[in-house]
DNA sequence: GTCAATGTGTCAAAGATTTAACAACCAATC
DNA sequence: GATTGGTTGTTAAATCTTTGACACATTGAC
């Protein structure tokens, strides 16, 4: 019934599409050849054409694209023509930054819930989201339909967390904490966002490019 | 000079097998084969081995991987062993929150300043690093070594910072905004955490697993 | 309406990454 | 100190990804 895998890599690429597309599409350009696009986002001409026909033929020869339909296709295929309902576990720093972050909301990301276990927190709101202690997490999710739980919350607990969002019927984690999260239900869609180990790769980026300054001299 | 380029897809790996080494460390395992580790971390042994072949031996035959050693010298490939002070502008929850994170510290990390142009934060401390106006940039960077920059402020202004941080000296960018920065000085090294990007990601997946479903009833 | 210019979709080649296979080596036991 | 079992480093094959090339459709100028 799947008409054909798509990879991972092409996947990663189609948020930049999407928003140098909506950058455009800001700027009043009505249409857009791969030739230029690649210019502009610095990848080869046929690395965007290949990626756009993995999802079919969005383009016209002779033509190009036009950058309002593309834009909205992308879109379509990224979901971004549903909303998603998101809550927050973990309502520090970290998780309270997610909350002020109106950009996801124009992308169709609601964050509609954000919990702790710090009772000075309780009720407390941020952007006019309260926030709740982890116990009314069930009454909660019995009462919205939950699409995405973000976890930003020590790792110590992550796992615990993690299971008993899915026993709630939650299908995607958005996981902050930097641990493999290990779930009782492998359907569960989990993007991690390991901060440290970003920073590690930079880390070693940097250490590099030292290396190869000393060499070149 | 140079003696192998390793490919990114390797170095986006290593700090996994330093998260899982340490783990290991704690829980007092001297040793470990490439084929435990590949079923602890749900990869191929192969891979392991093909990886860690790409820095040197680091095993020996019939007795696998010494797990302080190999932790250590993972560590060093990353450049963990020598300390980097980051500076963060942007001082609101992201900033904050970046700040608060007492783990980086232990990876060597440490981030000695918080800048904003907020007047409402000056003098603010966040466990005792002083939020500063953004006019102090240049002396603080005069009087500190900075190894990285991190970028928490919205997009429209990281192009200028972030090349006026170049012109300071800074050779690294640790970018939170939502643009590709576009730098005077292309030796910089620039490690981007999209969050929007990975949320699209996320709802990708999600979408799938959907069609997935259905189309499996 | 014709024709040159443009630019996609697609196929094939090149390149990169991952996996499998195995020889060479080490550890541990007897 | 020989022998068995275990495990690496490394080579080769398989797979996946990216790039290049071009047939063919469409546009726009005349």
């Amino acid at each position: 019934m799947q008409e054909k895998e798509i990879s991972q890599a092409v996947i990663r690429r189609m948020p930049r599409y999407y928003r140098y597309l909506g950058d455009l599409l800001d700027a009043g350009v009505e249409r857009i050849s791969s030739n230029d696009l690649s210019q502009r986002m610095n990848v080869t001409a046929s690395q965007i054409r290949q990626d756009l026909n993995n999802f079919g033929g969005f383009g016209q020869q002779g033509y190009g694209y036009n950058v309002k339909y593309l834009h909205e296709e992308i879109g379509k295929i990224l979901g971004l023509n549903q909303k998603h309902n998101i809550i927050v576990i973990g309502a520090g720093n970290l998780g309270q930054a997610l909350a002020n972050y109106v950009k996801f909301e124009r992308l169709g990301f609601m964050i509609i819930g954000l919990f702790d276990v710090n009772p000075a927190l309780d009720g407390v709101t941020v952007r006019g989201i309260r926030i709740r202690m982890l116990d009314e997490l069930e009454a909660f999710c019995g009462e919205h339909h939950i699409d995405i739980a973000a976890l930003t919350m020590p790792k110590e607990k992550a796992d615990a967390i993690a299971n008993r969002l899915v026993g709630l019927g939650i299908h995607a984690i958005w996981n902050f904490a930097h641990v493999d999260l290990e779930l009782i239900d492998k359907d569960v869609v989990v993007e991690n966002v390991h901060l440290s180990d970003s920073l590690m790769q930079l880390s070693y980026n940097i250490v590099k490019n030292q290396r190869e300054k000393e060499n070149s001299r």
